[in-house]
DNA sequence: CGAACCCTTGACAGAAATCAACTAAGGTGG
DNA sequence: CCACCTTAGTTGATTTCTGTCAAGGGTTCG
């Protein structure tokens, strides 16, 4: 694989600790590829063969059932994914899919398991991601049992909210059906509860969201840490999100609406 | 502690195969307690100070949000809960209770993290149980996501039916509005996904529930271990279940009906 | 025996999915 | 450059599913 990247990789909570030739190692033998828009990479079901990093554009985890589907995360550089099953040397419980053009380093897992046998650096990173992917899927589990469509919504929104700079517009930083998907409803069901909270505190128009009445809209998520993150966790749909004022500035054209409404 | 449990702990695959010396220091700070039913042992948001073990009994992990509660998963002895927080030294995501006199070993998370950073042996155990507990959640999660609530429960049957001796009839190991609040339902919809699977193929009597017929459940249900699990792997809610024909014989009231139907 | 509590059932309300039509935006190829 | 096609998103009408509220039967336990 090329070395541009390593730095980045090596940068990675999962990484950074590792001895250094652990670390050479494991990216000795991974493969760096590219690829276009809506490929699948991994199909649920089959064997875990590579631990997978998303270097450059998006992936899409999702699993399917009886001609349904639905999303259960979406990442963003830089991250790993399906390291669980990798560990465990299982089928993959969910598929992945490119969702732009991306970038994706793929470590064999033969060598991961290799690895945090001897490196204890490595095996205490491994712990502590994993402990943290699995909290992130308990969080995501308390929204859609404790919440209704439109409460995740809501708490979605102040979530981007929160990590948008001026707190107050943000992008969307997914297609609308994907977020659908992701809160575990139809776009259909989206589209209205959207248009229902417009009433309540957010504007929305196209990718974007304004949030004209916090405090309303918190009335109707009650944003907890405990379901929702603490502020520095990253959410697992879709931040780091590309944006409108990333310098931190307030613009004037963050609030201003296109033509329709 | 007492001592008498100790080789129970050791046999547990977290346990199994650290070093003895590491064992004795996890095990001498260790309490351990037996409560009463209805004791809620662990505060969600609570930070989070012991690792522990049920030993005997049962408890029940759930969260709540605003006035709402949801049931997580049911535990038997003997096994671990909460080892994510305790990694992490983070908030307890879920509370639990004891659902019975239940006998519980409180690791102090300080001497679980010490000992994991000098036992490679105990830090890959961490991590083959972390990664079990993932995909544990993330199946309940496509479980929900995926599948209504009538599948749901179809799938349930169909997978305590496996576990049975006989394959056919079972008796359901937790209370059925805690069953309701695992398959996140309210026990009114429950009483009614269960009366709708009589007339497919599972005829219910108080605790005992008999499959009739197998593939039409199988048709409501198509069951996957990807979703429901390997048969090897135990359900978090309520297997190892108490039951009529542990014995591995087929009795004649197993498929017997008490007077009311 | 009474008081809870679990479970069930019925009637109803609300939430979300489905089906269908329509708009808008983006890309393609003539 | 424009006609055409595809796709995301919206909206409306309707059905299906699930929750809520209320009541009653059965059981357990003090």
């Amino acid at each position: 694989m090329r070395d541009a990247e390593l730095p980045d990789i090596r940068q990675l909570p999962l990484f950074r600790t590792m001895a250094e030739a652990n670390f050479a190692t494991v990216t000795r033998a991974a493969y760096d590829q590219t690829f276009p828009a809506q490929v699948q990479l991994i199909d649920e079901g089959a064997t875990a063969d590579f631990l997978h990093i998303v270097i450059e554009g998006s992936v899409e985890l999702f699993a399917g059932w009886q001609g349904r589907e639905t999303t259960l995360a979406v990442l963003r550089p830089v991250s790993t994914f399906i390291l669980a099953a990798c560990i465990r040397d299982a089928p993959y419980l969910m598929s992945a899919r490119t969702l732009e053009k991306t970038r994706v380093i793929l470590v064999p897992s033969v060598d991961l398991r290799a690895v945090f046998r001897i490196d204890p650096e490595f095996a205490m990173a491994t712990i502590t991601e994993l402990a943290a992917c699995y909290r992130s899927v308990v969080r995501h589990t308390k929204d859609l049992k404790l919440r209704s469509a439109r409460e995740r919504l809501a708490a979605y929104i102040l979530k981007q909210a929160r990590t948008a700079p001026n707190g107050v517009s943000f992008l969307l930083p997914i297609e609308k059906r994907l977020l659908a998907s992701f809160l575990g409803i139809t776009p259909e069901s989206l589209s209205r509860a959207m248009k229902s909270l417009q009433e309540v505190g957010a504007k929305v128009d196209g990718q974007r969201i304004i949030i004209t009445d916090r405090r309303a809209l918190e009335a109707v998520a009650h944003p907890t840490p405990l379901i929702d993150g603490p502020d520095h966790e990253g959410l697992t749909a879709g931040l780091e999100l590309p944006e409108a004022g990333v310098d931190g500035l307030v613009r004037p054209e963050d609030f201003a609406l296109s033509g329709r409404t």
